[in-house]
RNA sequence: GUCCCGUUCGUCUAGGGGUCUAGGACACCGCCCUUUCACGGCGGCAACACGGGUUCAAAUCCCGUACGGGACGCCA
């Protein structure tokens, strides 16, 4: 048996960070088995359709590198066939029309949860003729679940599920405007497309029961189902908007490396053993629904950091300059330029390790990017000090009498200076540079970023900083 | 309210009757390294929700309680 699974979105606008799970746990599954994954865009409700929404979905996807086998579906195109089987359902007398107006759904909701009692509808029109029928209504179909008994739904995930009976309702599957609703669509469709395995959020868990009702109606073979837990917000309820990022687009534009996100969304809610880093190659060798834990997960920023710094440091250097360029342009206002672009690449291995995400990154990249004169923040200031004047002279002195402008002789004379000039200490010497150099207290290592920044501007900024301490120093 | 599901360190998890004085990762706290921050190295703190069973033996099986979550639409 070849396995078929899907990815079933709805066109919100958004791609969640729970459906964005639930896609690539169909995808591991397809992929690691050989079968096949498939998509199909559910968006019966036209009030809510719309294409942007649809993009963002297949750009959400493309960025996570999900890539799928068939032309994706729309289901509101299948519309023609959800309603025949709704019909077929109707001629065997497996379903029937309903003319109660939403006005006595209501009241009947009100009645049975005063009465404590699980389902709302109650059957008004089941066995009743259609000679009764009110002039004028547009009826909709309704199938009929069983009266009595217990369902079962053997859930890979959650294990033998059973509900009774009397929980289900005769839900309908045709508006009244001949559109067919989600619950006919999904089993239509996941029977038309030979979907072998259902791996959805466990809130789906009870319409299971319900569908499973049409499936039995149909004769048609059920799928195989693997119910997860869903994600949660630190305050242990469903993960949605007010928690903060909740899409996907989010979570690339502050930074996040789709592997590492990938690789977090792997492990929440799925575990094989001690294995923390999950490159893709290597989930594909073990992900298996067995893996998938029942208990609801709470989603860690934290260490979704910890993954991005991991993957970041191992990503390749020519892509990460791709990366970053948005945010430098965005944030900093920055156009990499030629010569920029050597320096960035000469140091783009000694930054790369200390960034957490692509926005650190691109702050950290200025150093080899910017022209002196740039302006110093607050942390710079603090150490341009007019006791630090001095101590740049003495730098800019050195520095210009070297011929060959290399690390080594570089650290040579700092510490030298220090020993000199400052008390012995090396980070009275290095703090003032670091600040001429980046305009900033924090940076990559400093020898090598000189030397790499290259002498002349090297001299310029410590120049700049020497003058800016010049005008700044009475106040 | 009714039904369904869940509960191992702060968080994600390993564990599937004895090898558990419960392992790993992130976070946190020390120390080392050191030119800031970070990285790295070493060490530390910290959990089987509770109560009953079953068993020679339970984190692991069963029942109940508590707490948490989800579903109850002519939304998907």
């Amino acid at each position: 048996m070849t396995v078929i699974t899907r990815f079933p979105p709805s066109p919100t606008g958004f791609m969640h960070i729970g459906n964005a799970r639930t896609a690539l746990f169909n995808y591991l599954y397809a992929r690691a088995k050989g079968g096949k994954f498939v998509i199909r865009i559910e968006d019966t409700d036209r009030a809510r359709h719309s294409e942007e929404a649809v993009e963002v979905i297949f750009n959400a996807l493309e960025w996570m590198g999900l890539d799928y086998d068939n032309t994706p579906q729309s289901q509101y195109e299948n519309r023609a066939r959800h309603a025949e089987i709704a019909h077929a359902l109707l001629a065997a007398g497996k379903a029937y029309k309903c003319y109660c107006s939403p006005e006595e759904l209501e009241k009947m909701r009100e009645q049975s949860k005063s009465e404590g009692r699980a389902v709302a509808y109650n059957n008004y029109w089941r066995d009743r003729d259609e000679s009764e029928a009110p002039k004028g209504v547009q009826p909709v179909i309704r199938i009929k679940s069983p009266l009595e008994g217990e369902s079962i739904v053997d859930d890979v995930v959650q294990g033998k599920v059973r509900v009774d009976n009397k929980q289900l309702d005769d839900f309908i599957i045709l508006r009244s405007d001949g559109v067919p609703t989600y619950m006919l669509a999904v089993v239509v469709d996941d029977h038309d497309m030979d979907v072998t395995h259902v791996i959805r959020g466990d809130d789906h868990l009870n319409n299971t029961f319900r569908q499973n009702v049409i499936y039995d109606a149909m004769g048609w073979k059920k799928p195989i189902y693997a119910h997860c837990p869903l994600i949660h917000g630190a305050d242990g309820s469903k993960f949605s908007k007010r928690h903060g990022s909740v899409s996907i687009e989010d979570y690339k534009n502050m930074g996040f490396l789709p592997e590492a996100l990938n690789n977090y969304l792997l492990r929440l809610g799925w575990g094989h053993k001690d294995e923390e880093i999950i490159p893709m190659e290597r989930a594909l060798e073990i992900f298996d629904i067995k893996g998938i834990s029942k208990a609801a997960s709470k989603f860690d920023f934290k260490k979704l950091e910890s993954l991005n710094a991991h993957y970041l440091n191992a990503a390749d250097n020519d892509r990460l300059v791709d990366l970053i360029s948005p945010f430098l342009k965005e944030k900093h206002n920055i156009i990499i330029s030629e010569e920029g672009l050597t320096r960035l690449q000469a140091g783009m291995d000694g930054i790369k390790e200390r960034a957490k995400t692509l926005i650190d990154l691109a702050a950290e990249s200025r150093i080899y990017l910017v022209d002196a004169p740039f302006p110093y923040d607050e942390g710079a200031q603090k150490h341009l000090t007019p006791a630090a004047k001095t101590i740049l002279k003495e730098i800019l002195t050195e520095l210009k009498a070297l011929n060959d402008f290399n690390h080594e002789d570089i650290e040579h004379k700092c510490r030298n200076i220090a020993q000199i000039k400052a008390d012995g200490k090396l980070g009275n010497v290095m703090m003032p540079f670091r600040a001429a150099l980046a305009g900033t207290d924090k940076s990559p290592a400093l020898f090598e970023a000189a030397e790499i920044i290259g002498k002349p501007e090297v001299i310029k900024r410590l120049e700049h900083a020497i003058a800016y301490i010049g005008t700044s120093a009475s106040h």
